[in-house]
DNA sequence: GTTCGATACATACAGCCAATAGGTATAATA
DNA sequence: TATTATACCTATTGGCTGTATGTATCGAAC
């Protein structure tokens, strides 16, 4: 059997990731409260998705780690690779492909049919 | 173990088929061209999603399931209930704060940090 | 009159994302 | 000294959704 492709909405917790770390190179326990923070809590992902997710985007390529003690604290800063761009870019046209398909579909529902 | 909400992104078609059987009953194979249609191609349920989904919302009672014979052919006509009418308010609320929480962090991914 | 595509329904199987629930350790604060 | 905030981590689970496949009938084409 084929592998199956990812649901229409999974990535989003992939996707902020991303578009966080685009934008400078950040530690697991600083994305946490970034999201909650630049998404007015309206999406809060907790330490036991972002730092699986984080583990699994570097061991995929998509993402480089580099430990360094700051302020008397261990951290594990990400920054993207240049896969991990491309990912970004691609998370996003998805994003905004099936955003615009479901805007769509809730505003006129039947088009094109009745 | 407290079963887990389901991830952010999922319950897309769930919230399209609601939304299609919120303007009018429609049956099965019916719904699967109508949100191709008015997607335009940018979501494609195939029959293996959208059938067990309506049989799934029928257990729940959001949904009731009326067959009916028409131009010779067995169709499964399913229409809203008061229940999927409050499901689907749910999930387009969902859907606006999900989809506005990702749009402010693609945006100003670093608002208030930094 | 048979073959083929479109219509219309259905289930089995599988994969993976992400949510919850814990756990460790250190610094700062009260 | 106890508690809170910081900072990392993993195990387990569950459900959504994708693919594949099967059945049957209708209409059109050949």
């Amino acid at each position: 059997m084929k592998k199956p492709n990812p649901p229409f909405m999974t990535g989003v917790p992939e996707l902020l990731v991303l578009r966080l770390l685009a934008e400078r190179e950040m530690y697991g326990y600083e994305i946490v409260r970034a999201i909650r923070l630049a998404s007015r809590d309206a999406i809060v992902l907790a330490e036991g998705v972002v730092y699986p997710l984080l583990h699994a985007m570097e061991a995929k390529g998509i993402l480089t780690a580099k430990e360094r003690k700051v302020e008397g604290r261990n951290r594990v800063y990400y920054r993207l690779s240049a896969k991990g761009q491309k990912r970004l870019d691609a998370l996003i046209g998805e994003w905004e492909r099936v955003q615009e398909g479901v805007h769509s579909v809730l505003e006129n529902p039947t088009h094109g049919s009745v």
